[in-house]
DNA sequence: AACAGTAATAGAAATTGTTACCACTTAGCT
DNA sequence: AGCTAAGTGGTAACAATTTCTATTACTGTT
């Protein structure tokens, strides 16, 4: 999944991301870019954007989809990489974080802690098939 | 925003996410109630999940769209709750929590700690108009 | 420097996830 | 039983993302 050949496009958008502090989405590093290269297409951006992401080069926060969870109490979550499943993970929330990430001015009233791993079912079916 | 009246409706769909263990998506709710409730509309489902979380009934996984980080090296987030604006949070990355996680055989990698709270931007914007 | 091979692009169309709209139904009050 | 506004279903609109294909442009070889 390298890039096997240079790519001005994704240069820049790789760039755009690092630059820019504020986490931008697909859309905004196209518009970001538009002026600068006026043939630049939205989907080049979110191939790069993916490819760059799982090479490693760059980061990507939230998932897709939105799941609900009916355990109001704040706890923290595991998602599968493989599968995509999502399970509750039993250690305690520790409301202090909250006071700790109280910086610059941000009003922090609460944090979501998600982990990424593999499911025992995913392990499972990894192992028979290899 | 608190329902008003009774809706079997959503008690069914309420009873969905709080029995099922698996943070359903509304797709998934929609599905697995429409056997039993062939009449059943996505809008209502989404509708209603979303109304549940407003009142903290239930609870939201995940942003709505997909951002990138520049910045590799796992570190902590912070989303403003009126403007969506994300920015990064200079705590330490606690790699510790990530053996803690390790349960029922889910093989963990890492995690993302995402904040919640109000910027300083809007947190002025807010007390200019009140 | 021209050439061939093929990864990457632009542009548009298709798909997927989510929200909005509106006529009809129904819970909750009197 | 009748009133009224909240809630529903169905469909259309919208937004985010992916796919498709002809064209462009890197890169290794002459």
């Amino acid at each position: 999944m390298q890039p096997q050949r240079y790519s001005f496009q994704r240069e820049k958008i790789y760039q755009t991301v690092r630059e820019r502090m504020d986490h931008p989405t697909a859309e905004m590093v196209f518009s970001c870019l538009k002026p600068e290269l006026p043939r630049l297409s939205l989907g080049t951006v979110y191939r790069n954007l993916h490819q760059m992401a799982e090479e490693g080069r760059l980061q990507e926060l939230n998932g897709p989809v939105t799941r609900f969870d009916g355990v109001v109490q704040p706890h923290a979550h595991c998602t599968c990489r493989a599968c995509g499943a999502v399970a509750d993970v039993p250690i305690p929330y520790q409301a202090e974080l909250d006071r700790q990430a109280e910086r610059e001015g941000f009003s922090v009233e609460s944090h979501a802690l998600m982990f990424f791993g593999i499911c025992p079912q995913c392990a499972e079916r990894r192992h028979k098939s290899s």
